[in-house]
This record gives C-alpha cells, sequence and structure tokens, in this order.
DNA sequence: CATGAATGAGATTTCATTCAT
DNA sequence: AATGAATGAAATCTCATTCAT
C-alpha cells in the first residue's frame, strides 16, 4: 500500500527491505527524522546507497512505514490487554500496564510517534484517529453498562491518552527505566477517580451526561 | 541570555532584531522548525538576510529564544489565574482556562512547544522543569491543606499536564477554535473527581501521602 | 589516508576523485589556497561540485593530500641523486639540480609549499621534518667520513633548505624558467667551501664536532 | 601614500588610526591575513567597525602598510649593525644577529612577511627588491676590496637571506625562543666559509666575479 | 570623528534522488 | 537485485563594505 515500489519477490530482496526498513525505525529513533538521511540508514542497514530507492520512493515513505507498524502494533498491544479484567478500571489498569510496557521496550518506536506530528500530520491525526475510535467506543459501552462516568467520551479518551502519553515521556523515555510502581498507582488512582462511576458513587448533583 | 551577539544599542536595532524574532515565530509555528530556512524568516521580517546574524547566531539560537519567550508567557498567564479561586480546583479550572485561551491566541507558540522536543530536548526538559515545579508545589500545599489527593504529586502534575496537551492539541490546536464548553466541562469533571480529596470523601483505607 | 570519505570502488571512482586532485593542485598552485573555492576546482575538473564531496571532506582535506604527495614526490626525487657522485658535495650539486629541475617542472606545487604554513602549521612543520630527517642522517655519515664539516649538522641542513627555498623561488619561480648556470654555479660554490672539509682543509682551531 | 584616506588631522584621530594599524599587526600575526576579519581587528583596537574605513581603505590597504612597516624596521635594524664591524663577515655577523633579535621581538612581524607573498606578491616582491639592493651593493663593494668571494653577488645575497629565513623560522619563529648560540655558530661558520674571500685563500683558478 | 546597523554576494556543505552498470 | 557514482538545488553562515546618524 505505501510503497509504490515493487515488492521483492525473491527472499533475498525481501530480507534487504526489512534490514533498510529496521534500520530506518531504529536511526529515526536515535536522531529524529530531520536529522536522518538516507545514507544513515543504508549505512546502519548495511546496503547501498541506492538500493534504498530500490524499496521505497522517499524517506517519507519509509517513516510513514514504521509509524503505521507502531500504530499497529501498539492496537495489537492494548487489544491483548482487553477482557483480561473483571471491569473496565482493571482493563485501564492492564491497558497502561501494557503500553507503558510496550514503550519501555520500544523507546525509538514512542519517539517516531511524537514527531510524526511535525513529519506529516496527516498521517499523525490518522494514528491518533485509529486509536481513539476502538477506545471511545469501548468507554462508551463501559458508560451504557454504567461503570464509566463522563460528560463527553472522546473528551475523556483525550484526557487518558494525555495522561499516558507524559507520564510515558517522562519516566519511560526520560529515565529509559520501567515506570516506578508509585507512580503507576498515583496515576491509576487519578484516573480511577476520575472516571469510575461506581467507585465514588458521586454523581449527585452533576450534570446529566448526554449519549 | 541566549544570543552571544551583542544586543542592539539602537533604537532602529533594537526594533530590527524584533522583527526578526517575531517572524521566526510566526514562520516556525507555520512550517515547522525544520521545514523554516533562514530566509524564510527574513523574507516575513523584511530585512536582508545577513541582518539575521547581525542577532542570532543560528536558527537553533532564535528558537530556543521564542521558546523561552513562550515559557515565560505560559507560567505568567497560569500564575495569574492563581488565587482567583476559592480552592484549589477552582484555581484548576482558571488554569487550564487560561492555558486554552493562550493556546487559542497562540497556536504557533503551542506548535513550538511540541516540537521543541526534536530540536533540543535538553531546552525543551528545562521548559517543562520550569513549569512542573511551581506546579507541584502549589499541589503539595493543596494536599497539605487537606484539598487534593495524589500518591506521588510530580505523577499528578504529569498527568494534569498531559491532559492539557491533549485536549489543547486536539481541540484548540487542530481545530483552531476554542475548547467547546462541553469538552472542557468534561475535562474538568474527569480531573475534579480525579485529584479532590473532599468532594469525593473516599480516601478511606489509601496508602498515606508522603510530603 | 587523509580523506575520511570512502576510496572510490570502480574506476570510473578513481578517475572522478583524481581529476578533482588534479585540478586541485593547479587550482591552489594558481590563485592560491585562500582564493581557491571548491567551485573553482569542481569546475576546473569538470565535474560537479557535490562531486567534490564524495572524495574530500573539504579544501583542507585535498590541500593536505596534494601537499603530501609533493613530499614524497620531493624526496623520491632528490633520493634518486642519490649515490650518482663520488662524494658527498657532488651528491649536494645533484640534488640541488634535481630539486630545482622539479620547481621547474611543478611551479604550482612550488607555491603550495611555500603557503602550506599558513594554511596548516602542522603539516608544514612534518613536510619539513620528514625532509630534514634524512637530509641530516646524510650529512651526519659524510661528517664522520671526513666529508663534511659542521658544528650543528641540524643547522646545515636548515641553511641548505634556505638556500634551495630561495634561489628556486628567486630564480625557477619567480621567473618561470630554468635556473641560470651562473646562478647554480655561484650557489654551489658557496655551499661548497661554507662545507666541504677537505676542499679548505681549515677547520684548525675550530670547536669539534659533536657527534 | 598607501592610504587613500585623508590623514587624522586631530590628535584623537592619529590615535585611532595607530591603534588599529597595531591591532593588525597583531591579529595578521596570530590569524593570518586570510583569516582576519576587519571586525576582529576593529574588536582587538577597541573601536567600531566603520572606524576602520575612516583610515583605511581595505583590509589589504592595511596590511600593506604593516608590511612597508616591518621592512623599514628590518633595513634600519640590520643598518645600524654596519659599519661596527672590523671587515665584511663580522659585519654579516652582527647584522644576522640583529635580524634575529628582531624576528625574536616581533614574531608577528615575520610571520606577516612570510605570508604577504600570497596576499600580494608584487608588495612581497618589492620588499625583497628593497631589502636585496642595499645588501647587494655591500657585497659587491666588498668583493672590490677582495674580503668576498661570489661567482654572482645577486645569488650570493639569496644564499643568506635563504639561509637567515630558515634559520629564523626554525629557531626564533617555531621555538619561541632565542637562536641557540651553536646554532648560530654553525651557520656563521657555514657562511664564513662559503663567502670569505681571505679567510680560506682559496680563489685559484675560478671563473672571475663579474661586477 | 565615530558609530554600529544593514547589506548581499559568495563560500562551504549537505543530501535526496537519479542512473548506468 | 544491488551498487555506488554523480548531481545540483538549497541551506547555512561569513564578511567586506556602505551609510545614515
Amino acid at each position: 500500500m505505501t510503497a509504490k515500489r515493487a515488492a521483492p519477490v525473491t527472499e533475498r530482496g525481501r530480507q534487504s527491505r526489512q534490514r533498510i526498513a529496521e534500520a530506518a525505525e531504529r536511526i529515526f529513533g536515535e536522531k529524529g527524522y530531520f536529522r536522518t538521511s538516507i545514507s544513515d540508514i543504508t549505512r546502519e542497514a548495511g546496503t547501498a546507497l541506492g538500493t534504498f530507492y530500490v524499496y521505497f520512493d522517499s524517506k517519507h515513505d519509509v517513516f510513514v512505514e514504521v509509524l503505521q507498524g507502531f500504530a499497529r502494533l501498539i492496537r495489537q498491544t492494548t487489544r491483548a490487554a482487553l477482557g483480561t479484567g473483571h471491569d473496565r478500571i482493571e482493563e485501564e489498569e492492564r491497558g497502561f500496564a501494557a503500553f507503558f510496557a510496550l514503550i519501555d521496550s520500544h523507546p525509538y518506536l514512542y519517539r517516531i510517534v511524537r514527531q510524526a506530528e511535525f513529519v506529516d500530520p496527516e498521517a499523525f491525526r490518522s494514528y491518533y484517529a485509529g486509536i481513539v475510535r476502538g477506545y471511545e467506543a469501548r468507554l462508551r459501552a463501559a458508560m451504557v453498562s454504567g461503570e464509566v462516568r463522563a460528560l463527553h467520551p472522546e473528551a475523556l479518551v483525550y484526557c487518558l491518552l494525555g495522561i499516558g502519553d507524559l507520564i510515558g515521556m517522562r519516566w519511560a523515555y526520560w529515565t529509559g527505566k520501567p515506570i516506578p510502581p508509585d507512580v503507576f498507582d498515583s496515576m491509576m488512582q487519578f484516573i480511577r477517580f476520575g472516571m469510575d462511576r461506581r467507585g465514588t458513587g458521586s454523581t449527585n448533583g452533576e450534570k446529566e451526561i448526554p449519549t
């Protein structure tokens, strides 16, 4: 889809393409998109410069591919956490834990997402849109079942994503280590009280939620 | 401070320098740091290319200056909201409102902050550190007075900043319009329940907060 | 050695690199290092500007390479004159003749050496050091065999190099023609009496030479 | 003569001009002509950039002035050594000693001369021509009186200048210290035997000197 | 006289991309 | 498929010089 160039047919070709894509991921993560040159990528990949253009049309092209790969990965990972908890809040907790574990094991990819906004705003928005869509649907369902309280479900999604983004940036990304448990607990406490309807029992006197 | 070049001595020089800094702010906001060239800036400022180097050492140099200017602005603005509410939560509300109004009137600056991470990670972190410091101190005070609940005050700060960041991105920055009231209300409800100790009365059995 | 850029792999690359190095030699000789621009060099070489940077890191880089090439050439040439004369003085004569012939056929290179001092003092000194080392060793040997007189062998070497430098500058380089025979004879007479122990027999009463 | 700009009329102007000329001398000596910018000079002089052009037409202009100042100085210094020795050789010795002392106290000026060749070949040659003229005349006189032997007086002058140049470069300029006595003695021994007719008594069978 | 702001031509360098082999 | 040489547009930065005050 992304690459207009012909997909490799031989096994050797497939390997070359993959080596380049993986090298791009590492270098983008290390130096950032704009400071990365094609020859940085091919040097890392151990191929000749020209080989890049056998498989990709441009630097932008490979960037988008890497970004989409990460979007897929993040969805798979968090989705895997679904259905494992007793209630919505527990699932949130597992989802966040899975997300942080992902950042931890793929710090480069995290950085790639953060800069995608400036490389290709369009791609960046659809990255978010893809995540938000499913997330919002699940929260709405939980609202219906009375587990979750929110005046504006999409706003709630962005609140949650924002929390994950910055806690992840501050502790996982900046320190290069796993999130400390007390930080995680503090964050989850905040989230639980913020969204859990039953946990607090306190919706008395509030404006009613628009469906 | 930032610029090693001599500060302008005459009024004319002062004006030129400012015209360039303001032009840089606009262009960085529009095109992003990496896609902006010095000659883009001077064209916008209406000066010759060389004039840029009379006042700044590099593109990076102006960028940091602009970033620091915004850091100052954001602190002034949010600080102005302090002491105007009856309690901590009300002050949070006013602080967030002030922040969103700021993004609204300076969308370029918002974008500049978001990309600072890739331009100069060091400057980006100190930008955050400067904001976090005061914020965290105020929250700790509110925890002492029993208004606010948090297991880990710094984590709470990053939760709140994350919410502001993404809600601001999604509604103020992406749409170019003020935050819709229902989004704002939903966000504030989430925050209020998340951090307000008294509103919920439910701190029973929790780990005690480290001072 | 000098260039950090990868050496050319194909024959075509080898030729391009050499064309550029040779063009640089000519232009440096004509206009001087500082007045030469990279595009002067590539224009002379008949390549695109960017091609220069495929093979060299900077103007300084080629310069040093050209200088080292000349150092090699000068050593080879003068060394070829060795062992052809009956005695040390005759060898000096042949050495000087060879040196002047070299200047004559490579006036550009001569100019490059003279300006190396200001381009790269370090490289300039090692150029001299390389020449002095062998020269001094040969003179010491001739002192042991009683052919040559000198209180301080290294000083003698610099005297001889100084003579060659300035006579070469005045007659070969400035006039663009071979050294006139009478000038050469006069110089050699001066040198012979200056250093030949047997020719004069007059070391009587002098401080003894430190071995 | 050199400066086409009006000579300063006030005392203040005279001082400004001199401060700039002296600053130029230092900076040219330190960084070399081509790496020196006008603003380097005025910064060192403690004046504004524009002030330079009140007194000089160009960088080249001030360079030539500095060079000529040194030419004057060197002639004065060596001439002062004349008439103080019993014979020509003794005068040579004093002349060389004076020259080396001069380099020692003005290392910058020495460097300026050496690079003049590449800044302004014309000025460089006349610098040499000015020195050679008087030098050669004195040697011819000494030849007539039978003190000195040379087949080609001008060649002898260049031999002597070459020796002074390189010995000065190697010991005075490179080391930044006075010439060691043994080096000086060795050099003078070489010169004495090389040119002194009486010291060796050996002009027998030589071609006669052209007057 | 002195100043310093302004200029713009020109130099160096990078790099995405094309292409012949 | 793979290579690496070649390209030239574009970006950054410097600096001699002019000029208004």
